[in-house]
DNA sequence: AATGAATGAGTATTCATTCAT
DNA sequence: CATGAATGAATACTCATTCAT
């Protein structure tokens, strides 16, 4: 079936658990505490063959975060091929999210580092345009759910997918920021601010239905 | 009037300086690329001297970081003590906090550091402790405020001013994140957004009195 | 004959190298003026490589001590197995001593520092159990050959070898210490108190045989 | 009486409270982690100060040598001037000295460095030269006793009294070079080796007067 | 004369990257 | 291709010494 061979196989094998390796120790230890002779022990894999496959720790760094964002893309989507109601659909992306952070910390640990970091100015540009690709095609998916919102009428007119997508993201983001570094007793506390927030916002963008509003009719 | 002498009026003012430095270069390049060298150099004090005021690098940070929590509260308190109704207040105090950070983007890149990083199991604890001093008080500045909404009847029953004042910073901290990135030239689209996220916001805790959801009603 | 590769002999001989050039400076100039750039400047190696080899420069240090223990071992093992008079052994345990640490005078000056030195509470215990390991080692040659000396009814009956042994082991060391620093043309004056040292301990436990003490009365 | 000024007179004072504090650091800590600040604040005075009374560190220190042998010259004369038979003077010396160091220990510890340091390069010869004549004025009341023995016809005819005074300062210097860096329970074996030394050394200068040896006729 | 703030050369150590085998 | 030894620039921190007040 594959047309690879096995030396592309192999390849293909190395490159990825160099990338596990390294997502791993840079989610546990940070960008700069994880040096590729660790990287290399834990990969049981020679420095010198790290440097084969990626031309820098920078570009390693780089491509572990397009390695998480290709795992949340798949996460999504799934989430989003879900026959749900809007509302609910919405939720589990939003959760979709969330719980790939948590589980995949390294992903926001990453992206922490990457806005941090002068990286932004040595990262070469193409690796820079495709992580903003990736992020857009994210964006995308939960826009799409917003415009099929409204679309279906259960959604206010007056929201813009795509800026309310970028909203609800970094809220996610901004609170799971807090919620990475916390300590594992404080989880529900965390899980009870995620639901705030997502209901918050749904309960923001929701159509006024004229059942619900004129509730108190006459 | 001061009671201070010259001697002590110069240290403090050294010590302003050398955290003025310090917070430029931790904003521009991040922590682990403002060296000690380049934070004195930039002070135009020689390493040594640096070393005389603050034990150690980490120290330096933490202070920065406080130094930057001091003035947002003062910013904070302003915007609370103006005499607004409860939203306005509310909407002030979010754009008195993203205004503020985006004129003093350290703020922003100091806690971000604050939180990716290890130094969090090397930082003394009395530090820690005062950061997350700080950052409660500020908060306590946004739940008293929300408080007050429900005190004045402008707030649903059902919000929690705790919670929802760390909703609406995060929300805050993870659009500025990605606005201290963007070019000037995005600067009004990040405008919009903030303003589409307090807008959502406030929409979402406003208590749905009868007349104003009635409102139109036919 | 080797089994050892020649990546392994060529690493083992990088070893030797640096902790010969690091043997030379601690002797000429002390173990905090030698520092690691010289240490590495004399071995023709970088910075990083010496790094490789040793964990940190209290480990060069002890490791060198270590190596020089080594090579007294062999000289005394040398002068012991010599079929020899108990006096004529000794005093050529004694000289083998001193002519070793003349020679290699960082002997010397590495014990001192080893005595003098904070060192003596940062260096890990393994390695300072190590050095005293050989020391004793050391003592347990000279001790031997007074216990020979006893049984052959050569020595006094009062006499403890291993106290001896230390005694004669640190009047060496007592006179060493001068010697190394005294110029070369006093060379002829330090030989004579050395003879005359051995001299004087040799006459002092020597047991006093009948025909010398005339002890036999009559 | 006194012909100094009341200046003079705390200069002096000043002068010795430096060199007071310089000795504990110094023997405590070793030279180099004896900080020009840690001897100020133990003098209480500004670390300029000492810079005033002293040229640099290494005068402090070699200042600080030569205020320990006054003590200890002092220390030998009273043990020189009691009127004791010609062995108990030498022992009561051997001890003088032994006990002196044991109780001042910087004497030997500031010595040890002055063996092994660079310093004896940089410290400028007149210093050099008044702790030479310093160690000489001690040997010289070690040979004087050691003569005196000779003319009272107690000790051996062969000895040369400056190398036996010599010997034996060599003697007690390396056994107490161990004695000051074992634990305190160590105490008695140290003692015990000290005794030892001194008696070893006195039954082989003394005279074999013909009473002594055929000792047990009869 | 005393002070102590400022200086800056000096030091151990780390780690990304290269390259001979 | 893979390896891992060697490199050396980079960095936080120290401390003797100076000098303005």
């Amino acid at each position: 079936m594959s047309v690879l061979s096995r030396r592309e196989r192999e390849k293909l094998a190395r490159r990825k658990s160099i990338l596990q390796a390294a997502r791993e120790l840079f989610y546990l230890y940070g960008y700069q505490a994880s040096t590729i002779d660790k990287i290399a022990e834990k990969a049981e894999l020679s420095k010198g063959t790290i440097y084969s496959y990626f031309e820098s720790k920078d570009e390693l760094y780089v491509s572990a975060i397009i390695e998480a964002f290709l795992e949340l893309e798949k996460t999504l989507i799934v989430a989003t091929s879900q026959d749900l109601p809007v509302e609910e659909k919405l939720k589990a992306l939003f959760f979709a999210f969330v719980d790939h952070c948590l589980v995949y910390k390294e992903q926001l640990r990453l992206g922490l580092y990457f806005y941090t970091n002068t990286a932004r100015k040595t990262i070469p540009r193409h690796l820079l345009d495709e992580i903003d690709d990736h992020t857009w095609k994210c964006l995308d998916i939960i826009t799409q759910a917003i415009q099929e919102g409204k679309d279906k009428g259960v959604i206010r007119d007056d929201v813009n997918p795509t800026e309310l997508s970028i909203i609800g993201w970094r809220t996610a983001v901004g609170l799971l920021e807090m919620a990475i570094e916390g300590n594992e007793e404080d989880e529900k506390m965390y899980r009870n601010l995620f639901d705030q927030a997502i209901t918050l916002i749904l309960r923001a963008i929701k159509r006024e239905t004229g059942a619900e509003t004129s509730a108190a009719p006459e």
